[in-house]
DNA sequence: TTGTAGGCGTTATCAA
DNA sequence: TTGATAACGCCTACAA
């Protein structure tokens, strides 16, 4: 009965169909009268070994029907690697581009054997050095940008390093933004700028990006203002800021979602996006796709990028260069 | 001494800092000058062990000192459990009330050494069955309802499931967004439909407490018309047919989401939301705090009830009733 | 108060 | 073509 020490207890009253014994390969070997060894060379199918089509079947067979199914810690023991790709956000909102991106990787992923799990992490919360004790990934993909610490705890694990930031160039997306504002006319622009811990770095980028272009192009100083999505009241008094300011007739969004707040904003004051102040975002985001003009990025080809830089990290490659374009300008109503 | 015969084989050239010998506990007890179980007994504060306050902090240290991790696998491997609970979801994009659910449900679950990591699942990339061989959770949360097949499959596993559908009465949604509108002398309503894969449990819902309350109050049927939010067509098409059918003059729409999109298309016909035409979500997302009637969800709440089933399932107790009062409505501008 | 020993499920190595 | 065995890192009953 020692041998049972492991295990929960068997609490008195168990008729729920609680933890069952484990199916190990060994069983699968024992009813199929082979070897363990035999067993894992076919299941893994083994190359160099040739093992006979009939115990072949047998195995298959036998581990079907017992419900075998091979235990991952185990087997990370053994080899010394888990097959956990581990996406580290600091918000599960974290995006629909990166949404997508995710689902990319994932699939991408599946062929190969390895999963995308997705972590919110909050170094508040529980340090990022207490994760490796919960879960051992293979590879981390950082989305979004670290700070130096976190990357040195990262690197410290064993795990391999993939970072996204950097991929993109989100100050394009900025240029871009104020580039087209400018060939409509208008002059002085306000820039909507989000401010929220999850995004700062991107923020931080398509702001620069944008302040490079209104240099570039000898325009006014942008009319920055500051938008916390979590407080609307933030989005009225950025827009009376502009709507107060001669000669502001255009606004450069964040992203999607705060240019429609601006737009949502407009039209309680009676006023309309595109008429009233051109109102320009980033993201093409679904609910963008009725009126907003926006910047769209090229998902595929950054998923593309990302899906090569993990597969690289996983053969223990270097990561393969990755540019490309991946901005484009898709004009609709509001600009 | 023949324990030294280990010979790591140095592969050739490896100059890059890449996967350097793992320091395991032992290697903690070797240099402390202790015996492996001294130095588990201070790394996990083992209750009964009565350790010298000497031996304790040498321990400590040491392990400090040369970056000690515990190796979860070996971890999960011995103890038969691991600390993960996995949230599965259809879409990463699975909505901001799940997203903050999540995000309590980790910081909860931190306090007792699990971790919250999620999965985006679709059966048609891996199935189920291949990923427990991947990652091997405690606990798994059913974001969104499951098929009676993956259901089994996850009930197969060792970990115990939990599910979040039921939790919250969507269809009293649908009934409050109904009930408010008949009240402000609405009759005749508008009904937008959300029509993809990941939300249509929910979606359905919804719907079937709008049409209870329809009928209850004795209104003419819903004119429900069907969005798919990637196609902003359909959204022009469903409005279309709204201002088109006589006596319409209120929307309810699945969620804050699909109603920003209305009030977009709204506003592309120079109409606005809440004069000529009534629209109410479901969410109360930050883009929708502008000017949008919605209904909110008592995320704290919600996610009390889950962390109370997560944790009840760790501890391989039943789950804990959870009922109470979700749903808040919220009324804006826009109706 | 601390040490010893055995085993969790898997896979690689070696022998048959 | 297949089988026996050791080892991955950790935890814990038992012995000292």
């Amino acid at each position: 009965m020692s041998a049972e020490t492991g295990s929960t207890p068997a609490p008195s009253g168990d008729p729920a169909p609680g933890p069952r014994k484990r199916v190990t390969s060994a069983d699968v070997a024992r009813v199929s009268g082979v070897s363990r060894a035999t067993v894992s060379y076919v299941l893994n199918n083994v190359p160099g070994k040739a093992i006979s089509e009939g115990t072949r079947e047998l195995v298959l067979a036998t581990a079907r029907r017992l419900g075998h199914v091979p235990y991952a810690p185990a087997r990370s023991l053994r080899l010394g690697r888990s097959n956990i790709v581990l996406a580290l956000v600091r918000d599960f909102a974290f995006g629909p581009v990166s949404h997508r991106v995710l689902r990319l990787l994932d699939n991408a992923l599946a062929e190969r054997g390895y999963v995308v799990l997705a972590h919110r992490f909050d170094e508040a919360v529980r340090p990022l050095s207490e994760l490796w004790g919960l879960v051992s990934p293979n590879v981390v993909v950082a989305m979004g940008g670290l700070t130096v610490p976190e990357e040195s705890v990262i690197t410290d694990s064993h795990a391999k390093l993939v970072r996204t930031h950097g991929i993109v160039h989100q100050d394009l997306a900025g240029e871009m933004q104020v580039d087209y504002l400018a060939s409509r006319g208008h002059r002085r622009l306000g820039y909507a700028f989000a401010d929220a811990p999850s995004v700062r770095l991107v923020a931080e980028e398509r702001l620069l990006g944008a302040r490079r272009a209104v240099q570039r192009l000898g325009l006014p100083e942008l009319a920055v203002a500051t938008i916390d999505t979590d407080d609307p009241a933030t989005v009225g008094a950025a827009l009376d800021g502009w709507l107060a300011t001669p000669g502001i007739t255009a606004v450069c969004a964040h992203n999607d979602e705060v240019a429609m707040m601006i737009c949502a904003a407009l039209t309680s004051r009676g006023l309309t996006a595109g008429k009233d102040l051109a109102v320009i975002g980033v993201d093409n985001v679904p609910v963008a796709r009725v009126s907003l003009t926006t910047i769209e990025m090229d998902v595929q080809a950054y998923a593309d990028a990302v899906i090569g830089a993990v597969l690289a990290a996983i053969d223990d490659e270097p990561p393969p260069p990755a540019d490309g374009e991946y901005l484009r300008l898709i004009v609709r109503e509001t600009a």
